[in-house]
DNA sequence: AATCTAAGCGTAATTATTACGCAAAGTTAA
DNA sequence: TTAACTTTGCGTAATAATTACGCTTAGATT
């Protein structure tokens, strides 16, 4: 290398929760610099000896106070020489999923406050996030396809019509109800809980919860998940 | 940031060939620093104002002399804080397919000697190199799946045998000749070229060609590529 | 001319997906 | 108390997709 090399290297984290039958995302509002204010996702720069993994989970716990289900890298951006005003910055974005029913965000930290969105309904964002979020809905969509990571963004026990609900959010589709509800359980890996809930009208629901390690099992003998 | 971040970024692109029936990824000889000798993936530094792919087209170029025919991000190497002996390196990792029958590689050039190694038979490689190749050939694999990237690896003009046997030696399956044939026509994604090519026995096959912008355009009205 | 080999086409059997009818189990209103 | 209403839960027929595999064709070889 002629040069030092000079670029800053930072982990951004875009944070899916459902709540009102509806996607929902987690922004942090920017308390100090050029862009105070303005919303963005969580994220800030790696430490030296910090893995990237490790960095992801600090900056979430520091300005949002949460645990995730689900986290998995989704891009790299690099491409953009400018995408941070201040000097070069290559971030490494992540993707992860949480039950918001359960979690509390933290009310107000020292860098900034956290709110969840309505994935229709985000304000503008800060640096090239709006574009890692475009992104970031277009991996959850094909994912939620083959993987059974529905799962992550809802209660440990649920009942069918929540996860049809889920899926229909997001895949933006109809679904038919019976069939959505045979295909799951043709695969096995949901089991009742035995509890009944009541429903604001009609027929009260099963509730059910998914078997991860039925799951993992089945995947060793080759069984491919696909709704 | 308490202290001054020092990390460094680097790219690294697996580059996949198809030749003699058989998968084959292109590696260089370390000439230099002490992994002198053995064999890794072509890759180098981030300069300070180029765009990571640029970066990954620059080394490609100069290491081996190819260009390539597609090239995605893979996956970002961060989290092994010792996966350089030297200082830390984060490594932003690229696939690629090239059509290696088209190609000539640089014979010898400042940094490397490039050779290609059938999938099945790669010597032992420095750094964690052997762990980004084996995510690679995942990626490879699954993409085949849902995406015609078989074409990149094959010339223009090809016959379905050859097509088949790509598929074959990438899924490790077999897969039924006629069935094969049936579904890929039915997505009339390929046109005869109108030419024959002699067999060393039976029957002479007929050529085709991928018919990129069609695929194009069948995208946007919704097409899904499944094999 | 008979034999061999791989390409190319077709068809039946099986499996998966989709559409949708209807009973069951509650609540609410008459 | 019962009829009306709503959503859950199960089943079945129609349609579409996949798989298995036989047979003809077009060349080279013996």
């Amino acid at each position: 290398m002629e040069l030092i090399q000079d670029i800053k290297i930072a982990v951004d984290a875009i944070v899916f929760g459902y709540k009102q039958n509806e996607l929902h995302v987690l922004l942090v509002q920017q308390k100090y610099g050029r862009l105070k204010d303005s919303w963005a996702l969580v994220g800030g720069f790696v430490k030296n000896g910090e893995p990237l993994q490790d960095a992801v989970h600090r900056e979430l716990l520091e300005e949002t106070g949460i645990k995730v289900n689900y986290l998995e890298q989704l891009y790299t951006f690099g491409d953009d020489i400018d995408r941070d005003p201040r000097f070069r910055v290559i971030s490494v974005a992540y993707f992860s999923l949480v039950n918001s029913t359960k979690l509390q965000l933290v009310a107000d930290t020292d860098a900034a406050a956290a709110e969840w969105f309505p994935i229709n309904n985000v304000p503008q964002l800060a640096y090239d996030h709006s574009k890692i979020l475009k992104l970031a809905c277009e991996r959850l969509k094909s994912k939620l396809k083959y993987q059974p990571i529905g799962f992550d963004l809802l209660p440990k026990e649920f009942i069918f019509s929540d996860l049809e609900n889920l899926y229909c959010a997001i895949l933006e589709k109809e679904i038919d109800r019976r069939n959505f509800r045979k295909k799951f359980l043709s695969f096995g890996l949901l089991e009742e809980t035995g509890k009944t809930i009541a429903q604001p009208a009609g027929r009260p629901a099963r509730s059910f919860r998914f078997n991860r390690q039925k799951y993992k099992t089945l995947i060793k003998e080759g069984f491919h998940f696909e709704i």
